[in-house]
DNA sequence: CTTGACCCTGACATGATGTAAAGGTGCAGA
DNA sequence: TCTGCACCTTTACATCATGTCAGGGTCAAG
């Protein structure tokens, strides 16, 4: 299977797969005569893998953890588990600190009357 | 005032207040004889009003256009205000984005033993 | 054989920031 | 006055994940 083909059944761009290859997060695959790269279903799953985890928000780095994870028969599903928890705990933390930035304009900007007056307690806000 | 100083005032990187003169989003500081940029109190009033921004969560081009409203004295209240709306909804979005991200994580946890055997829903979930 | 779709590498860009190198300036103390 | 230290200057490279473009080779169908 050519790149474009995995791509497309992987979802995951041309682009990155290439990318990734270059940083050795995923092994080099075989090339043919003409040089182009040959891809496998199970490249694909793996692609797919490395896909679903960036939809969750995981870095490149932890994706390669989870994808030595992955591949071990005997891994202790704890190990799993806690990496997926810090990682929450990681999106929580995140979330919470742009919700406290939205609160924050909030009530800025309920305090602004927003008319032709050019008097604005978020810019006062915003000098101190 | 050296941009030692004007730094330390203002809560901005010598770094990043060397970069915000080159992008242009703060006039280029008057040079001593010497070459170094010499700050006013203004300018490092400027500088916090960014800082301010900066920890609002607001992207350089936006804190631009605050900086020209801030600095229009018949600009309508209303301008702002719906600047920082729009922000406040953008925030939101991605706060709920992570959420939901978080939520996935932790429903994922929660349904994985987490111990020694080596079976584990949330790498399954990865792999679809 | 031509054409169009595909592939290759390499390079530049994003956005905000850090760090480091290599060199000039300013000031205080010996 | 000399020395040393703290400060300043510019330039360049790094991060992280991704897009896009250019210049060139490959493949398959007509």
């Amino acid at each position: 299977m050519n790149i474009g083909a995995a791509s497309r059944a992987s979802g995951v761009s041309q682009r990155m797969i290439r990318h990734y290859e270059q940083i050795g997060l995923i092994p080099g695959a075989p090339r043919r005569d003409s040089g182009y790269r040959d891809y496998s279903e199970a490249d694909v799953h793996r692609l797919r893998f490395i896909a679903n985890a960036r939809d969750l928000g995981f870095a490149i780095s932890e994706i390669g953890t989870l994808l030595a994870l992955w591949s071990d028969q005997d891994r202790a599903s704890s190990e799993v588990r806690s990496l997926a928890l810090a990682h929450a705990e990681e999106l929580g933390r995140k979330a919470r600190a742009l919700e406290a930035m939205r609160q924050t304009l909030l009530t800025l900007a309920q305090q602004c009357h927003g008319d032709d007056r050019p008097d604005c307690p978020i810019l006062q806000r915003l000098e101190d």
